[in-house]
DNA sequence: AGCATTTGCAAAATATTCTTCGGTTCAAAA
DNA sequence: TTTTGAACCGAAGAATATTTTGCAAATGCT
């Protein structure tokens, strides 16, 4: 067996404090659970060694470091075959812009999230490096003109 | 005057790895960077206090957690005015399945992202909470089969 | 039930890290 | 040249993380 994976309430707990705040102390942790330091830090290992928690990540704001544009894109592939998917994803792959890639059911195949500093960039990105690839057939970009909510924290169901 | 920011060389090297892993001791970031501890420390919490950096967070796996339904979903409204649109923002704010929730250009008006434990969760959730607001007009949800890239990083560029 | 085993926890000791405080260098401006 | 300010370093003290030990309750087995 690789890992045991009950969760209980406690961790639920420890999982919804750390999606908030990443960087909270395993003292305050422990405090906020009602549980002494030694067995907080042995459970939050326990998540991140079962993978339940994957990684940490500092979140930046993007308007601030003059990322003005942000952009959903849906992508439709001329052939959904699976040697065009992995020329398609291979040819993205390295475009640091591009921070999200998911295949999806419904009208395209795919939808990239991209960052770019200002319209100019973007529209330059988007015709030398994906409109270029030519099992690309169409594009359709949506521009977003407000975030309302964009929360790091999933739901953490009970599993029964 | 607010706050300063001016972003050098080195903080886009700090920017870089903190959003690649928020949970670096400032001793190895220090050594990563080529600094000792004490302005690395200095610029950290300057990165901190101005904002560019917002927040630290733990990433879980969603589907460990059983939620394994992952969807965006376009969301037209009957009018585009702002009252319709208020209405609209304060009934899903509510809703913890609703993790992201955007204002588009394009043919929809909003784009939502959200999770939900199955399909049968997914439709109770939709029916019950989303379509039920009288103003949302038209509903059209792209189901994620697998994700390629999800980048927590956003590129730093040189502001010049 | 009775015993052994496991699990979860707390307290204390140790190790690591953070954080602050002078002191130094360096470059730009007066 | 002198001054000023910014950025850095090293060391010391404070806070934190981590390990170890031991206890108690729950669990499993005969």
């Amino acid at each position: 067996m690789i890992g045991n994976t009950k969760i209980d309430k406690t961790d639920r707990k420890i999982l919804k404090i750390l999606q908030a705040n990443g960087k909270i102390t395993n003292a305050k942790l422990s405090e906020e659970i009602g549980l002494s330091p030694a067995p907080t830090l042995e459970r939050v290992k326990k998540l991140e060694n079962s993978g339940i928690i994957k990684s940490y990540h500092a979140e930046l704001d993007s308007a601030m470091l003059g990322l003005g544009v942000n952009t959903f894109v849906q992508v439709s592939l001329k052939g959904h075959n699976k040697p065009n998917i992995e020329t398609f994803l291979s040819r993205i792959s390295d475009i640091e812009e591009i921070i999200e890639c998911h295949h999806i059911t419904g009208s395209g195949d795919f939808i990239l999230r991209i960052v770019a500093k200002d319209i100019a960039s973007y529209q330059q990105l988007m015709l030398e490096k994906v409109s270029d690839i030519d099992i690309v057939d169409s594009l359709q970009s949506m521009v977003i003109l407000s975030t309302f909510k964009n929360s790091k924290e999933v739901p953490v169901p009970a599993d029964n």
